[in-house]
DNA sequence: GCGGATCAC
DNA sequence: GATGGTGATCCGC
């Protein structure tokens, strides 16, 4: 476990001395060998270039971290055939774009930081202390939060209906991804995200299995029917995923069994996570006697801390996080930051390598360097992880966004708000789209605007079945490069108005035009800003065009 | 407001 | 030979 990145022991570990810059002490103490040549490659310019192996390319990928059920995977072996079967490719050559892009980042933060006084950090250490404490006056620790994380749950569906899979690694995808592997493939290093041209070379005898998404969705549909026999207004954040708040039901559970004795706050407090532990374990048992499928599961204080707890104990089982206030804070300090919903790839290059804050406790110790260096937004959103301040606040307008981190960006969707759940509910939905890869790169013009064109009509489709019409409308395409752009227009009147897709194509088709010629590799629309339908001064139609459509000629008029 | 980037699943 | 789709947010300009 790394601590070296402290400063040099002060209580509050920024290490600085009057008038002197700030240093972040030794920013090498956990990394990995990758890491460290990189940091040097980046330190000495004209520094002699070691022999690479696969490893040192392992921080390009998403799927080189670690995963459930990856711990004793063979990870020189699986970086280095990751590293061969890459290196040289389009995608590969935009992976060592965007890691460079990082990297100057990194050399940006690392200069500012050498630039910063004691004297410029004085006032930032009074706004964080009164952050500190009006955050500690207003956290509310009041609930007993479960997210319960169903395992690999693609494969693990696949697995149930086909028993000849259950003794194979198997993969729920095709040669071009991975979506879900089961535990026997992980043992090759075999993961989601990963390609799988690549996981056959890491596992000739894996067993791919094309994804059958309406049979995952039933099978969500039934373990939610049962979670929420214990939370009613349980949010399901993506199908394999419940955020939970199962306060009231372990309250009911504890009147109508025992008489309340009198206890002190704290002894009712730990009886209520002793009965959540139970609750929780016969949830789970009765997901798995009626589904057949095994989920895991994490209790604690926090939505935040329930989402990491209940990733510890998988497969199948369960993690509860000390409801000891003391506890709870020692259980969060030492979290590695990639595990902090929101910091990924990028933002962990960034904290590490810059500033050598690896884990939430280096957040606390360095707080005031975060508050000074990073962007408002992100230093609030990681001060209020150090202190377990993440739970939505009963102050602010809990209808739209109450999410536990509204401050940041990913965390937002990793910690939905409670709010907003279920197919008819499209309240909360800020966008739609739909995107396409072609299989070996687009460049006549027929071809792109016939695709352009096929987008836009499912597109359409699924806006006007959703009843949705926005007023911006941007085209994504993606080069054979693997670079990617973006570009958007507003337009007067909300699209779409009919299902054919004719009038979003009519904006899609000039937004396109103006990339023209190009060779791409995907293409995607979006219909963003939207807007109530009923207020749109046209109707919308399920079918055909609109000019061309009489009022008495319409099928059907939505809402 | 736009476009790029990041993040999660 | 070959690396996905959907939705959200944040940031710099």
């Amino acid at each position: 476990m790394s601590t070296a990145a402290h400063g040099a022991g002060e209580p509050c570990g920024d290490g600085l001395r009057e008038r002197e810059t700030v240093r972040t002490g030794g920013r090498h103490g956990g990394e990995s060998a990758a890491s460290r040549a990189t940091s040097a490659s980046t330190k000495d310019e004209d520094a002699v270039e070691a022999p690479r192996n696969g490893s040192d390319f392992a921080h390009l990928f998403v799927f080189a971290n670690e995963k459930a059920g990856m711990k004793k995977v063979d990870k020189e072996h699986v970086n280095q055939i990751v590293f061969e079967m890459s290196k040289g490719s389009e995608h590969f050559k935009e992976a060592q774009r965007r890691d460079e892009r990082t990297q100057a980042e990194v050399r940006k933060l690392r200069a500012k930081l050498a630039t910063t006084l004691e004297s410029d950090l004085a006032p930032v250490r009074h706004r964080v202390d009164a952050k500190v404490t009006k955050l500690l006056r207003e956290r509310d620790l009041s609930r007993i939060y479960c997210v319960v994380d169903m395992d690999c749950f693609f494969a693990a569906v696949e697995m149930r209906d086909d028993p000849s899979l259950a003794g194979k690694p198997m993969a729920v995808g095709g040669l071009s991804m991975i979506s879900t592997t089961n535990y026997l493939a992980r043992e090759y290093g075999v993961r989601s995200a990963m390609p799988g041209f690549i996981a056959r070379k890491l596992c000739p005898e894996l067993v791919f299995v094309k994804s059958n998404f309406d049979k995952y969705r039933q099978a969500s549909q039934e373990v939610r029917d049962i979670l929420k026999k214990y939370d009613p207004k349980l949010h399901a954040g993506s199908l394999d995923e419940a955020y939970m708040d199962i306060t009231d039901f372990v309250d009911v559970k504890i009147a109508t069994e025992q008489a309340g004795a009198n206890l002190d706050a704290d002894a009712q407090t730990a009886r209520r996570f002793h009965v959540a532990e139970r609750v929780v374990q016969a949830m789970r048992d009765e997901v798995s006697a009626h589904t057949r499928l095994t989920c895991s599961a994490g209790i604690a204080r926090t939505r935040m801390l329930a989402k990491i707890a209940s990733d510890r104990n998988k497969p199948n089982g369960q993690c509860v996080v000390p409801w000891q206030p003391e506890k709870m804070l020692r259980f969060t300090r030492e979290l590695a930051i990639r595990k902090v919903p929101g910091i990924g790839k990028v933002a962990e290059k960034k904290l590490k390598d810059a500033l050598g804050v690896a884990t939430v406790r280096d957040l606390w110790d360095k707080r005031y360097l975060c508050a000074h260096l990073l962007s408002a937004v992100q230093a609030d959103y990681l001060l209020r992880v150090t202190l377990c301040c993440t739970n939505p606040s009963v102050s602010s307008s809990q209808a739209s966004s109450s999410s536990a981190a509204s401050s940041s960006a990913a965390a937002v969707s990793a910690l939905p708000s409670a709010f907003g759940q279920g197919e008819d509910n499209q309240r909360g939905r800020k966008s739609i789209g739909m995107e396409r890869t072609f299989s070996q790169g687009a460049s006549s013009v027929q071809e792109l605007f016939d695709t352009c064109l096929d987008i836009c009509a499912r597109l359409s489709r699924r806006c006007v079945e959703k009843q949705l019409i926005g007023h911006c409308v941007t085209l994504k395409i993606k080069k054979s490069s693997f670079e990617v752009f973006t570009r958007q227009t507003i337009v007067t009147n909300a699209v779409p108005r009919c299902a054919d897709g004719t009038d979003l194509f009519e904006h899609a088709r000039e937004l396109l035009a103006r990339e023209m010629p190009c060779r791409l590799r995907l293409m995607g629309i979006k219909v963003s800003k939207l807007i109530d339908p009923s207020h749109a001064p046209v109707k919308i139609v399920s079918s055909g065009v609109l000019h061309a459509v009489k009022p008495w000629m319409m099928r059907r008029t939505l809402k």
